[in-house]
DNA sequence: TAGATTGTTAATCGATTAACAATC
DNA sequence: TAGATTGTTAATCGATTAACAATC
């Protein structure tokens, strides 16, 4: 049955569960349970159907789940049921990866516009976009209506471009730089940082 | 006092803390306190305490912690102290970015070796690196004892790459694949995926 | 039907927090 | 000394798991 809130990291696990499910449509099952999806992704079994039943009732006693059907409703849950407009603020190599490699595509997101504030970037064609001046960020946000910004500029400049995209009307933020960064209470920021990934290996080597 | 296996938790959380006293000493910060760190990170203070008590006592009642020691000793505990070498697989717009930003530098990594098994980019250099073809990972894995590989190869060859680098020795390995990946036991695997961060925060918009 | 698997409850497990004596 | 902050204990809180009736 679904509660009123479901806890942050039932939330959290939704996504991977998702791409699971995205997985096993690409290699042409229809069906899945609790017990198969919890093997893939190594968790138990029973941790999955909890999670799951704070959001509904997606599965059949003795049958499982439909991977076509779970997926749609794991989706409309997340929101990622039509595409987010996404700006990238700062056009370096990473900002680069991102728009060239395209991973967003198909999976809820489109990069709507990338900025950046050196000359020499700006005016630059990126597939199809053109490199924006950073001032001309706030416009943009409100005419386009974005509310999700991705932040991969040099780590001096991400708290001043958080204030500036938050100053514009950015409720949830991306940020790739490796310092923490205070954000005023209904922001979401989520932070993507290899060393700390890496940081958290080597204890165990 | 220092226990005998500090959750895995926690040592998730040390990084954090590590980041946030290199960003203290770069402001010129001497001495830290469990409740200052605690609000920079937006954590509890107690929480800070009880997780160092795991490894041992670093600070002092009254005053706090002198951070360059703080530092020193987390980087000791997370095996920091000496730069890691690492490999890096797929010399794609991704991987130029980790070589290229050098973000590695200074928190203990260092890319020693970058491979690819496209024959346009064999050869090529990278700064002072050169592209290397991926058939020779194993010899120079075992060359030069390489315990870390980071893979940032198309989605359909992340698994494939994954065992040919368990197969020649590495352990630890930091994939940007977005596809869970099945190691052996005893072999470390964390992912980076911005698309999950994403999604993570729609929900909420 | 018999077998399988769900959704849910209750029990267990583990992590976080509050509180405080120790002490700098 | 008085004030501040540690390290640690015990209490609280919340998440995970085991178990099973319901049922496809």
């Amino acid at each position: 049955m679904a509660s009123l809130e479901p806890p942050n990291i039932v939330v959290r696990r939704l996504p991977l569960y998702l791409r699971a499910l995205n997985l096993l449509a690409a290699e042409g099952q229809k069906i899945t349970s609790s017990k198969d999806l919890a093997e893939r992704l190594g968790i138990s079994s029973a941790q999955i159907r909890k999670d799951l039943s704070h959001f509904g009732e997606f599965g059949k006693q003795g049958t499982g789940y439909e991977i076509a059907n779970l997926s749609d409703q794991l989706r409309r849950i997340l929101k990622l049921d039509s595409e987010w407009p996404v700006i990238l603020i700062g056009a370096g190599d990473l900002g680069r990866a991102l728009v060239h490699h395209s991973a967003l595509q198909g999976r809820g997101f489109r990069i709507a516009g990338v900025f950046d504030n050196s000359p020499n970037k700006i005016g630059q064609r990126w597939g199809e976009l053109v490199i924006q001046d950073a001032r001309d960020l706030a416009r943009f946000v409100r005419h386009e209506d974005i509310q999700i910004g991705i932040v991969a500029v040099p780590q001096e400049q991400a708290q001043h471009v958080v204030n500036a995209l938050i100053e514009s009307g950015i409720t949830a933020i991306l940020s790739y730089a490796p310092v923490a960064i205070s954000v005023p209470a209904g922001i979401r920021i989520e932070y993507m940082d290899p060393i700390l990934h890496l940081q958290r290996m080597t204890y165990y080597l």
